[in-house]
DNA sequence: TATTTGACCAAGA
DNA sequence: ATCTTGGCCAAAT
């Protein structure tokens, strides 16, 4: 085997939010579920560090009750991509955030 | 190596 | 339903 690619937390984390479809949203608790982890927090710290935008659509990871969560922008920018991805925010929340939540595997 | 810092979360009051 | 508190984990300092 040649060399071992080790990749660190954050770029498991931005390589599975990559595989988030358009027109849903997902969660830091479930993207951290995904990689068998509870570290939603530090998956937090990934989503301010995106480099990756948009491949990594960090604008679609919202908290887990259905509020916007935070964002290294104005969280008006936020909400402006959700609707342009068809998702829409009324007061601060996903509306029919169930419905939207996407979970991996 | 130890401490501090967050785009969090669940449970209490 | 809203607000506060303690716990959680990886990264940065």
């Amino acid at each position: 085997m040649a060399g071992k690619s080790k990749s660190t937390f954050f770029e498991n984390v931005w390589k599975v939010c990559a595989k988030l479809p358009k027109g849903k949203v997902t969660t830091y608790k479930e993207l951290a579920h995904a990689m068998n982890s509870r570290a939603y927090r530090a998956v937090g710290q990934a989503m301010h560090n995106n480099p990756h935008y948009p491949r990594v659509p960090c604008h679609r990871v919202v908290a887990s009750d259905g509020t916007l969560g935070g964002f290294a922008h104005p969280v008006k920018e936020k909400i402006a991509r959700l609707k342009k991805d068809g998702i829409e925010v009324k007061n601060g929340r996903i509306v029919d955030f169930e419905k939207r939540l996407h979970k991996f595997k």
